[in-house]
DNA sequence: CCGTTAACCTGAGAGC
DNA sequence: TGCTCTCAGGTTAACG
């Protein structure tokens, strides 16, 4: 679900919450995440305070006392929920992309704290809870995976080299966390119309502008995502109290048949299928 | 090494 | 109302 705006939109209110409390009691409800919860994960946590909270990409990262890195990644349909504690309402205050109301099912991990629990609630189970437990190990972990457009270091250069000998087209190698990490289908989307390039275009195929332009809307998209509170789909309707709003700005996502926001256009935005992913853009502002 | 596909899961919505 | 089918914000093992 989450994509790197989302990510960054939860750990933003974590740090508002959980940031130097103390963890007094976890319980894990179902184990069976996409990874399996490891045995002893409860009496790792239990009597730890919170330093820090981190996102990379698409990963949350707790970082605990004593060198414990708790790293979260929440799949397609991961949500976080802020209960408050000795109150009977199950109205939650963490609610990215959903409704105010705690979801009575699939709510697999709860971690107590005194005022309020966090609840980690997931249908699909894609998402894991990964303890890892040296300063060391959690680096290397984590420098596995690609720059993010907002690195510093995420410039021409550096994406000419990744992508320049690719036969992948330039839709796939987006979604690549090996390549550039943190965009997910659509803001993968979105990019590409910004960018002017047609998705099935090959990495290799990629000329200087549009390399250019690439870098440019990918930290622009991403940043506007983040400044709206992420994007709310599919069940912002019948939510109240959705955070994220970038959803509006959607140029191509989820647009199919409707007519391209370049006002010059007016041709319609098409959708394809490129490895299994619904993909849209405009088959004329995107050569 | 590289690129593609299928599989992992549940639930919502469309069409009949 | 209910059945079947498709699709969903992600990742990766297995294959050629």
């Amino acid at each position: 679900m989450p994509e790197l705006p989302e990510v960054e939109i939860v750990k933003q209110s974590l740090n508002k919450t959980i940031k130097s409390k103390k963890i007094l009691k976890v319980s894990v409800k179902n184990r069976d995440l996409r990874f399996k919860v490891e045995k002893n994960f409860e009496l790792k946590l239990i009597n730890k305070k919170i330093k820090n909270i981190l996102r990379k990409a698409k990963y949350l990262i707790l970082e605990m006392e004593e060198n414990l890195f708790l790293v979260i990644h929440f799949g397609m349909s991961g949500t976080m929920h802020l209960v408050k504690k000795n109150k009977r309402n199950i109205n939650t205050n963490l609610s990215f992309y959903h409704s105010k109301t705690l979801p009575l099912k699939h709510n697999h991990i709860i971690i107590h704290f005194s005022k309020f629990k966090i609840i980690y609630n997931d249908p699909r189970r894609f998402g894991f809870f990964k303890i890892i437990e040296t300063k060391k190990e959690f680096e290397s972990y984590l420098n596995k995976y690609a720059k993010e457009p907002l690195d510093k270091d995420f410039n021409y250069e550096y994406v000419k080299k990744k992508i320049s000998n690719r036969k992948k087209n330039i839709k796939n190698i987006l979604l690549d966390q090996n390549i550039i990490s943190g965009i997910g289908n659509i803001y993968a989307n979105e990019i590409l119309f910004y960018s002017k390039i047609n998705p099935k275009k090959l990495g290799s195929e990629l000329k200087f502008i549009e390399i250019n332009r690439l870098v440019k809307f990918s930290k622009k998209v991403i940043k506007k995502a983040i400044l709206m509170g992420g994007s709310s789909i599919r069940d912002f309707k019948n939510s109240n109290g959705e955070r994220g709003s970038f959803q509006k700005e959607f140029k191509v996502y989820d647009k199919k048949d409707q007519l391209c926001p370049n006002l010059r256009c007016k041709k319609k935005i098409i959708k394809v299928n490129i490895s299994n992913r619904s993909t849209f853009y405009c088959s004329y502002c995107q050569k």
